[in-house]
DNA sequence: AGGCAGGCTTTTA
DNA sequence: TAAAAGCCTGCC
């Protein structure tokens, strides 16, 4: 079906972002973009037409229920970039000019809570081989519209029930322990992920830092991409070294309620882009 | 209480 | 060889 999508929207933008880690170009070098996207069990071909046209491989039927609320796109985010005053905040302004085309995608707080405890202390390279790999290990497998075969992202019972050896195979080093652990937490209902979607950020916080191999970055990443609390605001290396250099007054945080993981996500990526170092 | 050093698997540049 | 969208433990 053909969509067209008129807000800010940019398939190469959100896919480098770093906060989705199964997203397949299949037309390296073109002009325009075409993906296949796995989001928890469902899988997308998304390509590019020009003039925010756009095929996707699915039914209308789906779109409504779940690709239009996994890009987010009842969300204005040409609105949001607004409230940016270009004299205030010329860092900020510039970023997201650079950057427009970023969205939060809607994605799955279970997936999410592995994908980002897998994504400490390593590159996304890594992170999209082990996340492949423990899909693989035991997601389900399944077969796409154009006959390709892909493995969705396992239940919470699958990995609890993987052995730490296997964990290890998917290259998970020291973070298999952490897996494991999220997986029971889960499993056992000692957290409740969905019920966490309409909690406050402090509340949210607690919870997800007190499972295993869950400090305040990776809950915070959780919170912004799984939980679609926009006002989450991850700090990583590279946000630090922003705070530092462009806001060494503090922040404004209270301007930017309650987008500040948006605003994170345009400066996140602008700084990567800059190749700032140091 | 809150801060800091050291260690941790593996890959990437 | 260092760094990578860090966290845990032990110590002060």
């Amino acid at each position: 079906m053909i969509k067209q999508i008129n807000d800010d929207f940019d398939l190469d933008k959100i896919a480098e972002s770093g906060q989705c880690f199964r997203f397949e170009r299949i037309n390296p070098g073109e002009q325009l973009p075409a993906y296949r996207i796995i989001a928890g069990a469902a899988c997308l071909y998304m390509t590019a037409l020009g003039e925010g046209a756009y095929d996707l491989d699915c039914t209308a039927e789906e779109y409504e229920s779940f690709w239009s609320g996994y890009f987010d796109l009842q969300a204005d985010y040409r609105a949001i970039r607004a409230r940016i005053d270009k004299a205030a905040d010329p860092f900020l302004y510039a970023a997201a000019e650079s950057e427009q085309g970023i969205r939060i995608l809607r994605q799955d707080p279970w997936e999410m809570l592995i994908t980002f405890i897998i994504s400490q202390n390593r590159n996304i390279p890594a992170i999209r081989r082990s996340v492949e790999m423990l899909a693989e290990a035991c997601g389900d497998q399944r077969v796409d519209r154009r006959g390709r075969s892909y493995y969705a992202f396992p239940a919470p019972e699958a990995v609890a029930a993987l052995s730490q050896e296997q964990l290890k195979d998917c290259k998970l080093g020291y973070r298999c322990k952490y897996v494991s652990a999220a997986a029971a937490a889960v499993m056992e209902g000692a957290i409740d992920l969905t019920a966490l979607k309409e909690a406050d950020e402090a509340a949210t916080l607690k919870a997800l830092t007190a499972i295993y191999g869950v400090g305040k970055k990776v809950a915070s990443c959780i919170s912004l991409f799984g939980l679609h609390h926009v006002d989450a605001f991850p700090i990583d290396v590279w946000v630090k070294r922003i705070l530092a250099q462009e806001y060494p007054d503090g922040y404004p945080y209270d301007r930017y309620r309650p987008y500040n993981g948006i605003y994170q996500q345009y400066m996140f990526a602008y700084y990567r882009h800059m190749g700032v170092v140091k």
